[in-house]
DNA sequence: CTAGCTGCTGTTTTT
DNA sequence: CAGCAGCTAG
């Protein structure tokens, strides 16, 4: 039978999309149909009865694009996509850990920290341990500790060369143990923790060997060692892995990505297919050819040259401008014109290396009245108000979570200051309890008189008991309503001065709730899962099939010796009667559920679709997507590339990728636009042009002037031998104006550019003295700044 | 305990 | 510039 699902695709996705069952790599170039390639493969192999849909497994980086995934396939097949293990690689450990907590040594109500919680939790822990913040930033040890879980190391396992490193390791061997008192994982936990569950649990490893035949990945060339080695484990030695990437966009390297991972997959999964997906439906010859031409000068590459049918199109429009604030006014004049020729501002994007930079752009957008929408910024579940709430919850669910008491412990304030809880640290240090535990033996919880509000300890002790009984058995959004009105969040909110928005939060955190509770595909995930149950029996026999006769074994302790088998998971120390590890109803279950889906899904930050607004991000954010026309600005040496990139080994290759991501996004119409002067960090800086332009070749190119040129003087850069940009396009700029500075015997103004003729060209960024004492300090980018001594050094106006 | 001040430090981001 | 952390004054 001919499928329909097969109907136009090209040789090269036809092949991958039907291929037998054995690894193969698909290296997938920009706007080659990749997403087309993966959700049609899954919806082959189902049609065709090669696999049935609970029988694959395909992973991909973020929600969007999990989602993405099952919105196709179910557009393509008729089947209920319910149940089948298609998410993210958080997501996926998540779904794991949660069928298989005790094995993992976890407590079934365990917590995700986000990244934030998770720089509170070191902060908290470098304080107690009088660690030295000068030399420990919590956020470089969160970083580390996560680098290390990343790479798939355990601190026994760190190899510490130094004082420092050593140190860090003991802190970060401390941080373990304490996430583990408090039921709590941070991200790269949830996979660490998955991974070791299937290293060491034959039984669970060989049921998901035996039940995922198929495993697909997206983006692979965004994995990192440790998602590497837990999808080799999953896949075992007879389980067909298809990995979709593209080496040329990879752009994470910064948080732990790994290139060679593609190189490394052909070997380790025993692929011999490798097939490349090079026709580009995206974009115009002229843009897909500058793309080719820059990715071309990095020397890392696998290789992989994308072509298209289309025509030439437009040329690449090349602005420079005097200053940011210009630039921003060019991008107002050009999106105006775009607009009226029927453009969607949807269909166009402002793009930009770093997020400090959007701010000049939003003003002028913001003066000239266009409307554009940010992406990036601070998420739903991010928000302070939403974290209070769901710290109160968290309470609900696991009070053993110290960072959850301390976030809700005074607030709002109900007269807990900085010295009752550090009392409540030491005591709890002391018996190595936690803080709830604690704050019970102080506030003397059983001896209450009712209906006598107290404040302090006793108090928070008294609601977060009040809470929990009153949550029992309710729906999760009347949970949650009671704890906004109970904890006085709404009160304190209600009372604020500029509390509306949180108080709109708060609702919306509640109706956020019901409609996760009414999602069937969300809430039944786990119970319509025949995994679990047939995983779960294999360790335990004979066990009924409803998942609510598990409290009988969880209020105990975990049979599992831990020190034996588990030497990286220290037992749950039982804490008994604290409730830890007993969510027995539905609801109770909803809640975990949730919490789970709010740490790991912190919510768009992409608004409502269908307004007709600019789309402003940053270049990382664009991956993914298209438009029909692009600006990318900012394209500065020092910006992009970035400057911090440029020590370390291969962080120019990076940046020339993300820079090869831009020029991809657009299908029509590409803009580049740089500029002199900008304002960074309060001051001027003068920059020159991007390397990456230098590397776009002239004929692609069409320069645009300012057609409100205020006389100022021109730049240009360097283009190596033969004709620079400049020349083929407009006339040629007027020589730079005799300078009209005030003082005599300096001929340059700080922001021209010059020409030496061994650091090539640069931009002045500071002078001094005049006549024969006269110097010039000169931003030659690549080559460094110096200072020029006049009489010297001979300086032409570039 | 909070408000307000000073001073420091600034890539990219998902989960 | 601007957001945050940490400190001091009330």
């Amino acid at each position: 039978m001919q499928s329909r699902l097969l109907e136009n695709l090209n040789p090269e996705q036809l092949a991958a999309v039907t291929l037998p069952r054995e690894s193969a790599m698909i290296l997938a170039g920009a706007g080659s149909g990749k997403t087309r390639v993966l959700t049609t493969r899954i919806a082959w192999l189902i049609e065709t009865r090669q696999v049935n849909p609970l029988g694959l497994l395909a992973v991909t980086f973020t929600n969007k694009a999990a989602r993405e995934m099952l919105t196709r396939i179910s557009a393509m097949l008729p089947i209920n996509t319910r149940g089948m293990w298609v998410g993210t690689f958080h997501g996926l450990a998540n779904r794991l850990l949660r069928a298989h907590y005790r094995d993992a040594g976890l407590p079934q109500t365990f917590q995700i920290m986000d990244t934030a919680d998770q720089v509170a939790l070191v902060k908290r822990m470098l304080k107690a341990n009088g660690v030295n913040e000068e030399q420990f930033k919590p956020r470089d040890t969160a970083w580390f500790i996560s680098a290390q879980k990343d790479a798939g190391l355990r601190p026994s396992a760190v190899e510490a060369f130094d004082d420092h490193s050593r140190q860090l390791v003991d802190i970060y061997r401390m941080y373990d143990a304490q996430c583990q008192r408090e039921g709590v994982t941070d991200f790269a936990e949830l996979i660490l923790r998955s991974y070791e569950l299937l290293a060491k649990n034959e039984p669970i490893r060989e049921h998901y060997r035996a039940r995922f035949a198929h495993i697909l990945v997206d983006e692979f060339q965004d994995t990192n060692r440790l998602q590497f080695d837990w999808l080799k484990l999953i896949a075992g030695p007879s389980n067909a892995v298809m990995a979709v990437g593209d080496d040329d966009q990879s752009v994470y390297s910064f948080r732990g990505a790994k290139v060679a991972n593609m190189r490394d997959f052909e070997r380790e999964f025993n692929a011999h297919t490798i097939i490349k997906l090079e026709q580009n439906y995206r974009s115009q010859g002229n843009i897909l050819e500058a793309a080719n031409v820059l990715i071309g000068h990095n020397r890392q590459r696998l290789g992989k040259n994308l072509w298209t049918s289309e025509a030439q199109g437009e040329p690449i429009r090349l602005f420079e401008a005097q200053s940011d604030f210009e630039e921003a006014q060019f991008v107002v004049e050009e999106v105006r014109e775009l607009r009226a020729t029927g453009v969607p501002l949807t269909e166009v994007a402002l793009l930009y290396r770093s997020n400090a930079q959007s701010r000049v752009l939003e003003h002028a957008l913001f003066s000239a009245g266009l409307p554009y929408r940010v992406y990036g910024g601070l998420r739903f579940f991010e928000r302070q108000e939403v974290k209070h709430a769901l710290a109160y919850l968290r309470m609900v669910a696991n009070p053993e979570d110290d960072a959850a008491l301390l976030r809700v412990i005074n607030f709002p304030t109900r007269g807990i200051g900085a010295r009752s809880i550090e009392q409540l640290q030491d005591s709890a240090r002391a018996s190595g309890a936690s803080l709830w535990q604690a704050a019970c033996s102080r506030g003397g919880s059983k001896a209450s008189a009712p209906d006598t509000p107290k404040k302090g300890i006793e108090g928070f002790v008294l609601l977060i008991e009040r809470l929990r009984a009153e949550c029992t058995g309710v729906a999760l959004h009347e949970m949650i309503e009671a704890v906004i009105e109970r904890s006085g969040l709404r009160a304190h909110y209600e009372a604020e001065r500029e509390g509306a928005d949180r108080l709109a939060n708060l609702d919306e955190l509640v109706s956020a709730a019901a409609q996760f509770a009414d999602d069937p595909m969300r809430a039944l995930e786990l119970e319509a899962d025949p995994a679990f149950r047939a995983a779960e029996s294999g360790r335990e026999q004979a066990r009924p099939q409803g998942r609510e006769q598990e409290q009988g074994q969880a209020q105990g302790q975990d049979p599992a010796p831990a020190s034996a088998t588990q030497p990286l998971a220290p037992p749950v120390d039982g804490a008994p009667g604290t409730a830890a590890d007993a969510a027995e109803t539905p609801a109770d279950q909803m809640l975990i559920q949730f919490l789970a889906h709010a740490s790991l899904e912190a919510g768009d930050n992409q608004a409502n679709a269908g307004d007709d607004a600019l789309q402003l991000m940053t270049v990382h954010s664009a991956k993914g997507l298209e438009f029909h026309t692009v600006f990318a600005s900012g394209l500065e040496e020092g910006l992009f590339p970035h400057e911090n990139s440029l020590d370390d080994a291969g962080g120019v290759e990076e940046e020339r990728r993300l820079m090869y991501v831009a020029v991809t996004r657009a299908r029509r119409r590409l803009y580049l636009t740089f500029a002199q002067s900008r304002m960074l960090h309060g001051q001027t800086r003068y920059n020159v042009a991007s390397r990456f332009l230098r590397e776009i070749p002239v004929k692609l190119l069409k320069r645009l002037s300012p057609t409100y040129d205020r006389g100022g003087g021109s730049t240009t850069f360097a283009q190596p031998a033969g004709a620079s940009w400049r020349a083929g396009a407009q006339a040629p700029v007027s020589v730079r104006p005799a300078p009209k500075q005030e003082m005599a015997g300096m001929p340059w103004r700080i922001g021209q550019s010059v020409r030496h003729a061994k650091f090539g060209t640069g931009v002045i960024i500071d002078a001094e003295g005049r006549g024969t004492e006269a110097r010039v300090q000169v931003n030659f980018g690549r080559e460094g700044v110096k200072w020029l001594a006049l009489a010297y050094a001979k300086l032409d106006a570039a």
